[in-house]
DNA sequence: TCAAAAGTGTTGCATCTACACCCATGT
DNA sequence: ACATGGGTGTAGATGCAACACTTTTGA
């Protein structure tokens, strides 16, 4: 029953959404924010797409998804995870099977790396940070792509603690409370949150405190002895990512 | 920066978690069973391998593991999502990339067409069913695949409505309830239960009632008005599962 | 009439939510 | 001194687990 394919006739491709905080130049709160690259040829041509490639014939599905990422933004991924296998007929000519992966990248990278990686000339002017929730008609079907990691961020925020691949190693309560702030799209109880992540145990703090602004806060780092149980039996070939 | 893959080199394959609940002989609680298909060809000829083959080019995703399901038990899925894509390097002489899928099939279904199947000469006597509990050693990396199929099942049961798949249109509440503890593993307090599905909204009674033993039982129908949005923005297009 | 499953009621505990309140610092 | 975010306390609502209890059938 089992008809060989013919080998020529599927492609497979590695996509990622990645995914920054970004802070609006005045107060506000931050955002999200996903590069994406220009494509210059068909099909689609002119349109915005996610960053990828061709997975190649001796590369693993997540390196490929993390050369692609580091080829667009020059960063590494605080956290990657796949998102979904695409492949319907009529997704694209020719038939193309994409694999897609989510990253987080922490916010002080993008600002510090991006600019040396324009300088370096690797990152070319046809890429470009969108605002998440602000997106133009993009390439394939990769709106709806975006849409879906976007729900699994959300969705994951509440159960696991993927808010922290946004953060650099030490913040504060209300750095991580932004962020979940930003992920969910509402406003949360400063008093209430900081409860909830200290029964939680996910959080050390530390003896460092963040002055500047009225009380100083303080600096907390998370606790990577625990372990969350997030990806169940698919965590443990994939603890690189951390 | 996209190299262009050498057409031949990956071939893209899609495989099924089959899972249905066998009832013991003896009054037990009914257990997870899946079929596995005997090798008969190298590599891991002689080992059991999920069932699955490879991708045709005009085929979506989802109808090829509907199709393998078929080809492979004479049975139609009753719930059927995409659980994975693996593509190690090495998990398979050659680049495979597997797209996995799980499905879950109708207890009543599998004892009434599985002996029509057989008969009509489709499923070969190297189809067999195994509990989920003591599974032998499998071919590839399908002991890993299955023990993901079985957390995302036992996550997903907790906040959705999947274990309608293993029931017929209309069952009891001790029916849905022994579901649960199949796949938990675990005895459920039959008050609170009800009260939960109750609250749920997700069951709508009938005027019938099973009888033959102690007081008669009210049959309950699923509620398919309430939408879960346990998928996210990709629930739409793939509402044909149902 | 008795066993057993169907179905209802109630209580206690843990958790979440809202919000009042104190603390420490820059201006 | 005072405005502001950091941090603590607390009362009400909600949800869930445990278990006593009533109902209805087959044997």
């Amino acid at each position: 029953m089992m008809t060989r394919t013919r080998e020529s006739d599927i492609r497979v491709a590695v996509s990622t959404v990645i995914l920054t905080l970004r802070r609006a130049p005045v107060e506000e709160l931050p955002s999200l924010a996903l590069p994406m690259v220009l494509r210059t040829r068909d099909p689609h041509q002119g349109d915005w797409a996610l960053p990828g490639g061709w997975l190649e014939p001796d590369e693993n599905l997540e390196d490929a998804a993390a050369r692609t990422l580091h080829e667009t933004t020059g960063l590494s991924p605080s956290y990657l995870e796949q998102l979904y296998a695409f492949g319907a007929v009529d997704r694209s000519p020719g038939r193309v099977i994409s694999i897609v992966y989510w990253a987080l990248v922490r916010s002080d990278e993008v600002d510090a790396q991006s600019a040396a990686h324009v300088a370096s000339g690797l990152a070319p002017e046809n890429v470009q940070w969108f605002d998440a929730a602000t997106l133009p008609a993009l390439a394939f079907d990769h709106n709806q792509i975006i849409d879906y990691a976007l729900w699994r961020l959300r969705n994951k925020v509440g159960y696991s603690r993927v808010a922290h691949g946004f953060l650099p190693p030490t913040f504060t309560l209300a750095d991580l409370r932004e962020a979940y702030e930003a992920i969910l799209g509402k406003r949360l109880d400063p008093a209430n949150f900081r409860r909830q992540v200290e029964t939680s145990a996910t959080l050390l703090p530390t003896d460092e405190f963040r002055t500047g602004s009225h009380r100083p806060a303080r600096l907390y780092r998370y606790n990577n002895a625990v372990e969350l149980a997030d990806r169940g039996p698919l965590a443990v070939d994939e603890k690189r990512t951390r």
